[in-house]
DNA sequence: CGCACGTACGAAAGCGCTTACGTAAGCGCT
DNA sequence: AGCGCTTACGTAAGCGCTTTCGTACGTGCG
């Protein structure tokens, strides 16, 4: 493994700037103790030479740990990759680093690339996607995060409660809501569900939203046929072969992701079964790509970019007493694939 | 910013297992100079006390910096989420971390964030995307990656060529000659191109692959109307607008990548223009969603998860004396979005 | 005008680790 | 038995930075 060759240190800049090496240190760090003028010197000169602190140095002599640590579920996952994108628009501007680790969906695994993130002792943990529904593990991750903030780290999640730390909160029940909502003013009352994994807690939300929409507009729940499978496109895909195997009347397919939703959109293209004239699709996140899927895709949008960017910035703000929600709020957009309930024996 | 609280360091480890903090080093580093017998007991002292080596203590001591940089040209592109992914893969396997910066497709910047991550010390840059035909960027790249490998760091790129590193490089010629022997088989003559940023090498080598296949079949280059614009879905739209307006009696339409064609799709089916009946598109990437569009879509697959592995894999190697090249293959990937060109008149 | 006090800065002590160097022991050789 | 050589380990010197502490200087006051 590779060892880096002799570089331009702080001494340096603190040599052609004609003060100590403390004054440098406090200069650039932005610390009191040192008088603008010279401070503004310093800044200059180190900004000629093209210093650039060593991390590690930094880091290992009780200062700031400037690199975040990010765990997703998978970073192809184009809700993740947005997600990643805004946290790693933020760091740019805040002069951060960002690691990323897979968590893959597994709980496990999350919980071991979590204690990795703490033991590479990165300042903060950003943890995006769904918790799951283990008391075990979410108490575990719990933990490891409290001790984490003892020892002075920051953290921030997104799309998780029950953490105990300062949360981004996607709208997923009112987005159900929405969604329900939204097909049942178009008539449709036999609708199937492509549920993602059931351990997921976003699955359970937006179902739950969903539900809760029906119920609101007093149609019962049993009409929902719920099928679980893999939260992606190929979940979806298998989803809706049993849908249609297990619940042919279903006049609408509600994905609990636009993953899920291409999956969906994939099978009854193939099966020529026309979308939305004999079954209306809906998604939800609305990832980039669903405007340009055929038909375009209905589906709530969450602000991914946005999200990530508001997690790293909640993180990056001095704690608070008790964890902070940012919600995320939802949009509801319309597009091609939805339609109104086709007419009965038609 | 936050520092970490205290925790457990090695002169525990070594004290505990009895020996000397250089000792205890040594074993667990693997080094020679210690007894089997010694070196054994140290490392199972330390599993037990679930010592983990404080990265940035080591680091600045010389020793081995663990963590891999990987530069990107924008996270959210699936191209690069999947090749992200690909390399956190390998990265889990050795234990690495895996940093992540953006370009954002401007020379400038990537050279800025290049710098960065060797000032940062990391021990591996991997740089992912298309190269510039800028001839100085390109050098001050190659110088920098240059000094970076002289301190010791290891390097390797996906899509550049004349970096002087180790390359991955995608069949982006033979991908263009198979596109373009493809069309001409269908009977396509009236070609149009929208093609990615003019600056960017992976557009210039494409466009070279299919612009050879027109000319090995006896076709002038000149029957091809190449319109440069984003190398983006939005680029992809933008140059379809122009491509209807200048070269209406195209028959086909090459997106020399894939979120460009998604883009072309849009603005045809916008435009009630029947693909492939019409017009007939071709993607390249075989990013995961162009087999879910509708209609699906003719691209040239290129490995992306693969050659992420394949960057890193290669990367871990002792360097060789000559910079070491993998090409990807490439498979051309015939689905719904291309046909026979239209009866002439039709 | 002399005192205490605050302010701006420098000297030096580590942070936890790796590694050159030193040393004691063990080996074979003459 | 004495020499040099290797091997196994300990000692201590940093890596580049932050930060505590100390010192010199001005400023206010009585």
């Amino acid at each position: 493994m590779p060892r880096p060759g002799p570089r331009l240190r702080l001494v340096d800049v603190a040599e052609r700037a004609g003060v100590s090496l403390a004054t440098a240190s406090r200069a650039l760090a932005g610390r009191e103790g040192v008088s603008e003028e010279v401070a503004r010197h310093v800044r200059q000169v180190s900004r000629e030479l093209g210093y650039v602190a060593n991390p590690y140095a930094r880091t290992l002599a009780g200062g700031a740990s400037s690199t975040v640590g990010l765990i997703v579920h998978q970073i192809d996952d184009p809700y993740f990759s947005e997600i990643a994108s805004g946290v790693l628009q933020v760091a740019a501007e805040e002069g951060l680093l960002v690691q990323i680790a897979h968590s893959g969906r597994d709980p496990e695994n999350e919980l071991r690339q979590l204690r990795h993130l703490i033991a590479q002792q990165v300042g903060i943990i950003l943890i995006a996607g769904s918790g799951y529904d283990d008391p075990r593990v979410e108490a575990e991750a719990r933990a490891e995060l409290a001790g984490f903030q003892r020892a002075g780290g920051r953290v921030a999640v997104i799309g998780r409660h029950a953490l105990g730390v300062d949360a981004v909160v996607p709208d997923n029940e009112a987005g159900g809501r929405a969604i329900g909502a939204h097909l049942l003013a178009l008539g449709h009352r036999r609708i199937a569900i492509a549920a993602g994994t059931p351990g997921l807690t976003t699955v359970a939300d937006r179902l739950a939203g969903v539900t809760a929409a029906l119920a609101a507009h007093g149609h019962s729940p049993d009409d929902l046929a719920v099928v679980h499978s893999d939260f992606t496109r190929d979940g979806g895909r298998v989803a809706t072969e049993r849908i249609l195997y297990h619940h042919p009347e279903s006049t609408a397919i509600i994905a609990l992701n636009d993953a899920m939703a291409i999956g969906v959109l994939s099978v009854l293209r193939s099966r020529r079964i026309p979308v939305p004239e004999r079954v209306s699709v809906v998604g939800f996140d609305d990832v980039s790509v669903a405007a340009d899927l055929a038909p375009s895709l209905t589906t709530v949008r969450l602000p991914m970019t946005d999200m990530g960017r508001m997690a790293l910035t909640l993180a990056l703000k001095p704690r608070s007493a008790r964890p902070r929600r940012r919600p995320t709020g939802h949009t509801l957009v319309v597009r091609d694939s939805t339609g109104p309930v086709p007419a009965p024996g038609g």
